[in-house]
DNA sequence: GTATAATCTTAACAATGTTAAGATTGGAGG
DNA sequence: CCTCCAATCTTAACATTGTTAAGATTATAC
């Protein structure tokens, strides 16, 4: 009756936006299930009905924002006309940046958690690693595979193109650094003069 | 009275080596002040009367490891004749490869645990990184800075040196591989071979 | 030998993850 | 429209945890 509504309507996803905004304001080490509950208006155990426990939440919120990332780098890569193309590989840089500009939160949570596990091994294996990463890795592959270089090479100038991307993208979700229009021109010259 | 003693004795190194057996049995997500209290044969809040808090107990298990393993290594260093010979980094890789043989234990609390935070970065904060990484480093630009490398060539040979050395160790460590007399020879071998 | 500081114990508190049992509700099938 | 069922949510409870307070015990300095 009233406005209190027995059933949420999307208490899952609301668990996991409201869980990334609670461990961007007090860190991984505070974050708790029965808090995030409050903050949904909703008691301690309603979690239960969507998530087997604080754990699987936790990688639910991990990959509810690898998800998005990754399909707007998919979409990126895919509007670009020529996929062989090095300016595919700006294409999908300057993506990569702007999906954090446009969500700061989700760089924080994702990066500055020291239990968030974001793994970005070239050696290791692939399948286990942060899924971006391996997106960027196979699509600079294609596009040197024509060109006939070392192995060292092509492997030195994606981890030299992620770092930079990375570093944008870091730089640009950082407090009081503002988004600009100047961005998309800025993130084009470096990567092009790379 | 009896062999029940009111004070322990040593009951901070107790503690912390207690936590380090603890933390490779379990895991550091089921790690807990009273369960170390416990193997200890002391109440819950004895640790307080040497630790400040959970937190404080962990880092100073960090610091307890990382000591031993830099005196150790400290140790090998100067004990070699020519410090700025290329064999003084034989010398060192040796005994760290040597340092978790005979600590395994050691091996898996320091690098098997997510949340033990060991900082490994060239371009960062050296202060705030691994401390046998550091040292290992710094040597080896002493030993190298007759050759006139270029600065790239020489962190590149750095992190190669230390990831051999590295990967030694742990697979030295690994359950089922048996501590053998020829591993000095074998570690000197590939190392020289580098 | 006594005062003092260090060390340890017991008891309690609030917060947490998790489970059990039951209430509420939306929707499918009659 | 009505009934039944599965999904969703609530309340209540439990064991575990970090931490503190108050006091007991012991080593050590004087």
């Amino acid at each position: 009756m009233g406005n209190k509504l027995y059933h949420h309507g999307d208490l899952r996803n609301s668990l996991i936006e409201a869980g990334i905004e609670l461990i961007n304001q007090e860190g991984v080490k505070r974050f708790s299930l029965r808090k995030v509950s409050a903050l949904c208006g909703v008691s301690q155990a309603a979690p239960y009905s969507h998530f087997q426990s604080k754990e699987d939440l936790l990688k639910a919120m991990q990959d509810y924002v690898t998800e998005q990332f990754m399909a707007d780098l998919e979409r990126s890569i895919q509007s670009y006309t020529n996929q062989n193309d090095p300016g595919v590989l700006v294409q999908m840089g300057k993506s990569y940046v702007m999906f954090f500009i446009n969500h700061p939160h989700y760089f924080h949570f994702l990066f500055s958690q020291p239990c968030m596990t974001v793994n970005l091994s070239i050696e290791g294996d692939a399948a286990e690693n942060f899924q971006p990463f391996e997106l960027l890795r196979t699509t600079a592959l294609r596009v040197f595979e024509k060109d006939k270089l070392s192995k060292e090479i092509i492997e030195d100038t994606i981890i030299a193109l992620w770092a930079t991307v990375h570093g944008l993208a870091s730089i640009a979700t950082m407090k009081n650094v503002h988004y600009d229009k100047d961005w998309e021109t800025k993130i084009e010259d470096i990567i092009w003069n790379k």
